[in-house]
DNA sequence: ACGCAATTCGCATCAATTGCTAATTAGCAA
DNA sequence: TTGCTAATTAGCAATTGATGCGAATTGCGT
């Protein structure tokens, strides 16, 4: 995800209108590696402008994700997760606290076994106990 | 899972009685590859056994996963898919019918970037187009 | 055949998310 | 700076997948 000064630009050129409650987002997310649901966004926004409203936070997201600034993955947890990291890369969720890392691979894996499949993308979830719910 | 007749003998081992409706249900997940979601076992199980409860079918296929005779699967999909093979392999997921297809990966692919995370296991989800949609 | 714990199933409930819309506001142009 | 107008906000209703509840039913060990 871009810079809030970026998405600003990015916004109204596409006839988006830059809001206290979008720049709030903005800024909120940029740079966040904690993969957070929208209820967690919703909260901590909450806390620097209180009255914002959960729908709006969803909206925003929403428009963020068409805009392919963040993306919204689903790991099975209950709600989504929003990572602003539109980079390639996989995850590793901690079965214990809920926690979602950030991980490469080395190289995709092949796959085998179906003939014919057209792959755009894999994804890898890891799925064990992180090192702070180790100790 | 196991076969129909297998599973009666371990419900009952366990202190889980033996219905006509979950009899359909072993029948209908035994050996069944194409992943379906709860609404899908519930139209079938409706067309041999009228009348029969979804509520029914959400607890069984509950009961099994949790004898680990199938896994409950989320793929973003909007609902929960079934598998009742329980063995280690990965699925291909194609964007335009929904179908689930198993596959397989030579090598578990290796992590870096997280150091003291304890790995249980690792899903890949290949997503892109399915042969028969490609014609 | 009996007794009782397990099961079924309809309905209420829940949680995450989206639909709807009246009131408000950003941003452009005059 | 002011005014116009389309976009946005925010509250509430609605939706969807799934679970909680409990009265009536039934499997199954004795
Ligand atoms: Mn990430
Ligand atoms: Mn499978
Ligand atoms: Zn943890
Ligand atoms: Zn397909």
């Amino acid at each position: 995800m871009r810079s809030p000064a970026e998405l600003t630009q990015a916004f109204r050129q596409t006839g988006l209108k830059v809001t206290p409650q979008r720049q709030l987002l903005f800024r909120l997310l940029h740079g966040n590696t904690s993969h957070p649901s929208a209820d967690v966004l919703f909260a901590l926004a909450s806390e620097a402008m209180p009255g914002i409203s959960l729908r709006t936070v969803y909206q925003t997201l929403n428009d963020l994700a068409t805009m392919g600034e963040l993306q919204s993955i689903d790991f099975g947890t209950g709600s989504a997760r929003f990572d602003p990291n539109v980079t390639d890369h996989q995850h590793a969720v901690c079965n214990e606290c809920g926690a979602v890392h950030d991980v490469h691979v080395s190289r995709a894996p092949k796959m085998s076994g179906l003939e014919g499949f057209d792959i755009h993308d894999a994804h890898i979830v890891y799925r064990g106990i992180c090192a702070d719910c180790a100790s």
